[in-house]
This record gives C-alpha cells, sequence and structure tokens, in this order.
DNA sequence: CTGAAAGCGCTAACAA
DNA sequence: TTGTTAGCGCTTTCAG
C-alpha cells in the first residue's frame, strides 16, 4: 500500500469534516449525525485509515492487548491455555502479549510490570508464589484473572480446578484397587496446586487407616527426566510401591516412560492431567482429567467480561475435575 | 508504589536539568557529562523512573516489542519455538505479542497488520501459503525471519531444516529394511515443508525402482484423529502397506496410537519430528529429528540481529536433519 | 451536532 | 555539552 498511513487529520481533510468529528465516528460515538458519519466512513475506506494502536493508547493509558504471565509457554498445559485466550482474544480486537516467569518470582514481577508498561488492558496471570501481595501495590484497578493459583488472595477472580478433590479421587482409587503402598511424585514447590493435591493424597490415606510412608514421596519432580529417575529409585527401595499417583503431567510422562523401558506395566498408575499416548499405551493411562480447555475459557471469558465493564465481586471459579478410568490405575497390587 | 508514573519532566525537575538530557542519559547517549548523568540517574532512582514505551514508541515508530505468528500456539513445535524466541527476546530486553492464523492466509494477513500497526521492531513468521508476496508491499523495512516455509521468497531471511533430505532418508531408511509398500501421511495444505517431504519420498521410492502407489499416500492427516482413522484405513485396504512414514509429529501421534490400540506394532514406522514417549514405547519409534530448538535459536538470533542493525544479504539457514533409529522403522516387512 | 486547541510522554532539530 | 521548541496521532475539555 502506501508507505505513510492516513491519519484523522487525511479522513477529516477528505470528508470535509474535524478530525474530532472523525475520532467520534472510528469510536462509534452516536452524537454524530447520519450524514456526516457516512461521509467520513467513505474517506476512511477510501484512505484505508486505521486508528494507529500507540497514539490512541497513549493518549487514553489503555490499549488494545491483554498480558498473559505463565510459567512457560512450551508447557502443554499453558500452550493450550495462551492459544485458547488468543483465539477469544482476537475474536474481541485484541492482541496477546505473552510472558514466562520460568518459576521465578522475581521474573514474574518484572513480567507483570512490563505489562502494566505496555498499558494492557488486562492480565492473565499464573501466580508462582503465595505471596502475591505485590499485585496489590501495582495493579491499581487492571482487569486482572489468576489462574490455578492464588485462591488466598480474595480481591481477585481465579480460575482452578478442584485439586485436592482430584488428589483424594486418585488415591481413594488406588486404595480401592487394592493397594496400601502408593507413591506420591510431585514438586517441591510451593505450588499451591501440588500442595492441594497432595493433601488429598494424605487425606485418602488417612481416612482408609493407611499410614503415611515418607519413602514413598518425592517431591522433587519438576521436570520428566527427574520424574524418570525418581521412579526407579522407588520401584528399586526395599520395600517399593505397587501403585503411583503422579501429580502433575510433566512428572507423568517421565514415570511411564521409566516404566515401560523398565517393563514395570505392573505398577499402577494414576495421573493428574492427561498427555499426549496416555491412552494408546498399554496399559492405558488412567487420569484425573484436568482438560487445559475449560479451564482458558472460563479465564479469558471472565477477563473479557472484567476489561467489559462487570464490576461484581471477585469470583473464585472452581472446575471440577473427574476421574477417567483406562486401565492403569485398576490393575491389582 | 506512586498512583501515576514519573515523566522526564519530574526526572528533570529533581535533577535540575532540561528533559532533553534526562531523555540522552535514559538512552545512553555519550554525548553527557559525567556529572551530570549521575544526577540525573540519581533522580531516576529516587523516582523510580521508567521510560513509557508507549510514548517512546509513538515518536520512533519502532517498540520494545516483536511479533511472532504462527500456525497454532498449542502446537508443540510452535509451542516449543515461542518459548525459546521469548526467552532471547527478554534477554535483550523485548516483549512477545503472539499471533495465530490458524492456517488462514487471510487471517495471516490480518495478523501480520496488527503486528506493523503495533510498530513491533521485528516479525518472526511461518507463513502459510505460497504467496507470501504480500509481505512485500507491507513490511517495508522491518526485520522478519521466515520459520520453516518461505523459500521461494528472495529477500527475506528464512530458517528451516532439510525436509527433502529428511523426506528422502526416512523412505530410504524403510526401503533399506525391505519394505516396498511404503505409506505417506501428510497435509494437503499447500505447505511447502509438507511438499518437499512428500517429493523426498516419491524420489527415493523412484531411486529404488519401486513404483509410486497412490492408494498409500494420505494427504488428509493434519489433526491426529484424522491420521488414526487414515492409518486403519491403510491397514484394511486389499493390498496394505508394511510401513508408514508419517511426515509430521501430529499425524505420527494419531496414527502410532491408531497402531498400539489395534494391536498392529509389527507396521514399520518413521515419523517426521519427535513427540512425547516416542522412545518409551514399544517398538519406540524411529524419527527424523526436527527439534524446534536449534530453529527457534536460529530464527531468534537471526532476527535480533537484524533489529540490531546487521544488514548483510538475506540469509538462508537450513538445518540438517538426523535419523534416529530406536526401533519401529528397523522392523522388517 | 460539531470544531479549535491542548496535551498524553517522549525524542529530534536546531540553537546556544 | 546542554536547552528550547515542535510534534508523533490521538482524544478530550470547552465553546459554538
Amino acid at each position: 500500500m502506501s508507505t505513510t498511513r492516513a491519519t484523522v487529520y487525511d479522513v477529516a481533510r477528505l470528508s470535509g469534516v474535524s478530525i474530532k468529528t472523525v475520532s467520534r465516528v472510528v469510536n462509534g460515538s452516536l452524537q454524530v449525525s447520519e450524514t456526516t458519519r457516512a461521509k467520513v466512513l467513505d474517506a476512511v475506506a477510501e484512505l484505508g485509515y486505521v486508528r494507529n494502536p500507540i497514539a490512541h493508547s497513549l493518549r487514553t493509558g489503555s490499549s488494545d492487548t491483554i498480558g498473559v504471565v505463565v510459567d512457560s509457554i512450551s508447557d502443554h498445559f499453558f500452550s493450550a491455555l495462551v492459544s485458547v485466550v488468543e483465539e477469544r482474544a482476537l475474536a474481541k480486537g485484541f492482541s496477546v502479549l505473552i510472558g514466562s516467569t520460568g518459576r521465578d518470582p522475581g521474573r514474574e514481577r518484572g513480567q507483570v510490570q512490563r505489562m502494566l508498561q505496555q498499558n494492557v488492558a488486562g492480565l492473565l496471570l499464573a501466580p508462582n508464589t503465595s505471596d502475591h501481595s505485590y499485585l496489590l501495590g501495582t495493579a491499581g484497578d487492571l482487569p486482572m484473572v489468576l489462574i490455578d493459583r492464588g485462591w488466598e488472595l480474595p480481591g481477585f477472580d481465579t480460575v482452578g480446578v478442584q485439586d485436592h478433590s482430584g488428589g483424594y479421587a486418585a488415591t481413594q482409587h488406588l486404595l480401592r484397587h487394592g493397594h496400601r503402598r502408593i507413591a506420591f511424585l510431585g514438586e517441591d514447590i510451593r505450588l499451591e496446586t501440588i500442595t492441594h493435591r497432595r493433601s488429598g493424597y494424605h487425606d485418602a490415606l488417612a481416612d482408609a487407616g493407611v499410614p503415611l510412608d515418607e519413602s514413598l514421596i518425592r517431591t522433587d519432580c519438576s521436570e520428566a527426566p527427574i520424574a524418570a529417575l525418581a521412579t526407579l529409585e522407588l520401584l528399586t527401595q526395599p520395600n517399593p510401591p505397587t501403585a503411583i499417583f503422579s501429580s502433575n503431567p510433566r512428572a507423568s510422562l517421565g514415570s511411564v516412560s521409566a516404566l515401560h523401558r523398565a517393563g514395570r506395566t505392573d505398577v499402577a498408575f494414576v495421573s493428574f492431567g492427561d498427555f499426549d499416548l496416555a491412552d494408546a499405551l498399554s496399559p492405558a493411562i488412567s487420569i484425573i482429567d484436568q482438560d487445559p480447555t475449560p479451564i482458558a475459557v472460563a479465564a479469558a471469558d471472565r477477563l473479557l467480561d472484567r476489561m467489559a465493564g462487570e464490576s461484581g465481586p471477585a469470583q473464585q471459579i472452581v472446575l471440577p475435575i473427574t476421574l477417567i478410568e483406562r486401565g492403569s490405575g485398576e490393575i491389582a497390587p
């Protein structure tokens, strides 16, 4: 096209009105007569005028961009989440700015600051620590939704799943199938999700009268290879588990991989969160379903509602989870 | 912190210099005496001044944001790519704006337009059609790198892998292991990558004197479930294949899943592109390695170089591929 | 219903 | 080496 873009002045000149009127028409103000509106729109079409979002943002202090800050974009859960959010955002004319935290609280703060400086119109954040209090100071009245964590901070909209119930259900399921020695794979991080899943595990054991055995608990499985190693160590220890509850899909991937390579497909297994090929393995992997899509949809819609001016009290949206039996969770000891 | 952010004026007032000097210091101009620089930096620190990127962008026509436009953020290949790019960009102080095309050329154009309007400082694009000529008109002298496709348009930096060689190597490998009836799984889309992989397949067959059998070629496998169905159909047809070459990991996921569920792990299999658990299955899946990380690193670095002013001729970076034998590709007919 | 003029925060000419 | 002035493109008082 042309090398320099048309401005409100060009449109005003061509349509014989003032720039203010152009602005009104472009922004859909009703305070404009039909005839002038038509004139302006003609000029807009002819010149291919598009509002300059930068200038708009400088002037108004807002923008047509929303920020999404998550642990890692390459994590399947978050990439699915970001994908849905981008889709919904685009439909409403918003772009998406992404930022990863690498689980580093300092970097998380930095990313949020960046977003604020960019005047994002809304923010979706998967916080890393229990201490989100900095958000109160920084965020002003920016529409914001916390994903998956952050329950303890009142005043923020949150979306997540029933972590405790999920952990409880998974453990109870294995107990019902006769297991007494059930290993737990998780992360050491102070992630609330994992903490809750683990306390579900604890409670299920307690309710069944099974004493907790610390030697069956691994809290260092943040990446698949570590989980693989941990699995092998668990199985070769003196009094090995007969079942494994893995509290996140990344750990499951590593653990299942190790089980298959070691030929130990006799070990019962339940994963919190699905993963590719989980249903193609033999035995297929039973899971606590934590589909990212509904979570993303709920979070995105809540944020867009807030951005559209919805001003009710903060909502804590908790999505239910279900246990999907596929075989691995129904293996007897 | 404070409710309104400090501006150059605040800093200027506090340090007793003009706003221009503040601007100079903030932007690292050398035309400033050490003493004044120190004064200004003190004031900056005291006020917590941060340059307003919006105003900066409006004035300069550039920004500290780079755009990344890909098929889909949730696709494992692209999410890994975006992740690496974001990491590198962040290290240089840039944010990342994402846009998905859903393989729709119109939407691709729209996303690129959006990015341009946002004054992105650079653009990473995985184009969808053979016709990228619109980029010539739109993009001006914006630093831009095309990922994975777009070879035919001279004048652009591109990064990709040896698609033809990969297709050839995979097919040749299966031929060497005695197969004559080798199925091809691909997508109908005019994606150059797939086209090249397929012509590698054709050439390998031709060089081995094996006639092409159209009944073994499926070009509708854009999603895993379709590939799963296609696989079952291939295996139940009158003269079934004894080996499968799947030209993208999504199709492989579906196909492998179907093979396992049908108990047909006797079929030889090579996948172009790795996927989770590929090495944990029995047999483990042989692959043509197409690791997104080196591709992303090359693309990101090339883009950042361009943004830093590198002005050499357009480079076509083609990364080598290797065949990784894991078992499934070495099964005899 | 419409317009003139000011200014968001910054950087670029041009002087001094 | 430093400061003054203008203006990026837009929206917004405040008049008309």
